[in-house]
DNA sequence: CTGATACTTAGGTCAATACCTAAGTATCAG
DNA sequence: CTGATACTTAGGTATTGACCTAAGTATCAG
């Protein structure tokens, strides 16, 4: 645990660079749900899927607790807004920048 | 080009998985910049980087042309409002549920 | 025309990913 | 206690990803 934020941001957008992973995101937005709950929609074998689950849980994104043979997934947002922020930062510097370039051209065309 | 929904998705996620890509975009919010020039800050020779430059122009997220023997790159922000409103709709999905959550404790409180 | 510059192509290594099957362990229901 | 359920572990394959070196092509400067 507590990475440095670049390895963060890494495990991040590598879990969510799946379409299986964020479907399962997606699902847990709806609320907390087992493992075999979780790997029904799939047509995959259970140890393929729970390797993406372990993915997602190694990102931060999800967490899990297991009572007696079942074990229960929920989301843990503070992963997502790690993601989200840097982006956030992204999109404010070039917004900045685009708007630079728009009083550029403006001031160009008064001349 | 014009790939699904999801297939982009995994392009654009797994670009933004490498800190080397994630510094390239950063640094060019501040511009285009030159193949070299973006090279320069990292210990890696050159193929190497310009597999990563391929990698995001394939997810869209820059885009490049060449005049003389130099290529240009600058930002392509689309392919960066993918992810972004992928996201955001998640967001909003688990702040609804913690909305949701919350309302059922306070109720449950009340009781 | 020649040499330096700015990539580009070819091809190879090594590790990580995404899957699989088969066999294990642990709990619960009857 | 036994069988079914819910994972978990072990181990194998095939593809992709991130790097490298060496050698190519294309422009520009003098």
């Amino acid at each position: 645990m507590c990475l440095n934020e670049q390895a963060r941001l890494d495990q991040v957008f590598q879990a969510l660079a799946d379409p299986t992973r964020r479907k399962v995101i997606e699902r847990l937005a709806a609320g907390p749900a087992t493992t075999s709950e979780l790997a029904r929609p799939f047509a995959m074998a259970l140890p393929s899927f729970t390797q993406h689950l372990a993915v997602l849980e190694r990102a931060g994104l999800v967490s899990s607790t297991k009572q007696g043979r079942t074990r229960t997934y929920r989301l843990t947002p503070d992963a997502l807004e790690v993601a989200d922020g840097w982006l956030a930062r992204q999109r404010r510097l070039w917004q900045r920048r685009l708007d630079q370039l728009d009083h550029f051209l403006t001031t160009l065309k008064e001349q």
